[in-house]
DNA sequence: CATTCTAAG
DNA sequence: CTTAAAATG
């Protein structure tokens, strides 16, 4: 008897990692995690390259990519190892699509995005810029969901939602990605229809996908939750942070999306 | 029965060294090589830092240091085991002082000077810059030596000499630091009455003090003579070129100066 | 603290 | 090709 098209866990996989350049990861072994764990979905961000399609082409991936102006910064991209279709390279929106930081494109139905969020952390005048880009993505995300197309983010929000998704909530509320009117926006981002699969599978566990290269904040388990992957019009299940994989200072979040 | 003071090898033993980064080459054994070797005086270049008298320190080196005003460019610095006297920072030259190009001073009735000519190969603006302080050097150094302290000059002058001096002279006749005009400042250079310590210690022998770290210049051994030991008014002998040493992508140059 | 880019050699 | 610094996270 071979798993039926409605049993967990077939579907398709995904997988969402920031790579904190994609040159870095590769030589801290991204090809051999692939090739062990053949996702069917490879959300990536802060690519910090231009397009490499011979990255992961011979493993059988095709792309969408879309860097940022500026070389060696930021960047996004979708990897499927089935055809993509309907590409949408940025929001639109001038300051995010110059950053080059959401690409989607469709998969057996799906659509997947790939998304990095600006990190406030380096000052007030990035703060801001991340204060004014959370509204417009939402927007943007909204009108997507009412197309009807089942929808899966993966990315890099730079937002922890709740005091579980970080191990010191109490001194960092002061903190870019845990101030108070970013995890607001979290919870309405959230009310418009988008599942927080990590939440949804695991419940309120204290698991996180990124930690400082300062300090000892990986050997101490000292992180923050701040990679999502969220759906809409679909289930992801089995949703599992690979914290061992140390392709970046951030962990691949997978989940395997319910065939429709 | 003991080597008396007027035999070789005694006096002082004397290295010149482009370090091509300090730190880049203290990463690369710089320590255990000192350690090793144990030259009284250390002349240095390219130390791409500011002073580190921590580096060699515990070893027994106290040092003179010219950094460029530009941080993590240049420099120089002469290192002793024995006391220094009398020390010059820059020639004085408004240009090659802001670039941190000769320091020297005196060890044991000696001036050591650690030079850092420029490199003409990035361009036009600094072969300009090259020739004008050619001139300029050649007369501060005349000067010097009418006041009688025998001087040892050790240093990188980015000029390979004469045929034998490089690998491949035939098609580096019009490129910087094998070009006709530079050939014959160096030779008006030596008539001021400097010996140069290797061809005098060696003949005319193809022997290198550096490899370019593109292509595979280092395993072909094509290299270019560019880092000398001039003396005036005492005698270098046992002059020898550490090409084993990979310290940086030039080789150590050492000998040992008669006691007077 | 780690990445990529730049300037310089 | 290599270094160190700068910008960015």
């Amino acid at each position: 008897m071979t798993s039926a098209a409605s049993s967990f866990p077939a579907g398709l996989k995904v997988t969402t990692l920031n790579v904190n350049g994609l040159r870095s990861a590769l030589r801290k072994g991204l090809r051999d995690w692939v090739t062990r764990e053949t996702p069917d979905v490879l959300l990536l961000q802060e690519v910090r390259a231009d397009p490499m399609p011979e990255a992961l082409g011979d493993l059988g991936y095709a792309g969408a990519w879309f860097p940022a102006q500026k070389a060696g910064y930021s960047g996004v991209a979708v990897l499927s190892r089935h055809p993509l279709d309907d590409v949408l390279t940025g929001m639109p929106h001038k300051e995010m699509d110059a950053e080059g930081r959401v690409v989607s494109a469709v998969v057996q139905g799906v659509r997947f995005v790939s998304v990095y969020l600006p990190s406030g952390s380096s000052g007030e005048a990035r703060q801001g810029f991340k204060d004014r880009v959370l509204d417009d993505y939402h927007a943007w995300v909204q009108s997507m969901l009412t197309r009807g197309t089942p929808v899966v983010i993966g990315g890099d929000y730079n937002i922890a939602h709740r005091q579980v998704d970080l191990k010191n909530w109490r001194s960092n509320q002061k903190n870019s990605g845990f101030l108070p009117h970013e995890r607001e926006w979290m919870t309405a981002h959230l009310s418009a229809g988008l599942v927080d699969c990590h939440r949804d599978c695991l419940g309120e566990v204290a698991e996180y996908t990124w930690w400082s290269n300062r300090g000892n904040a990986y050997a101490n388990n000292v992180g923050w939750r701040i990679d999502y992957l969220l759906s809409a019009g679909v289930r992801v299940r089995g949703v599992c942070v690979d914290r061992g994989a140390r392709l970046s200072d951030h962990a691949p979040l997978t989940g395997w999306v319910e065939r429709s």
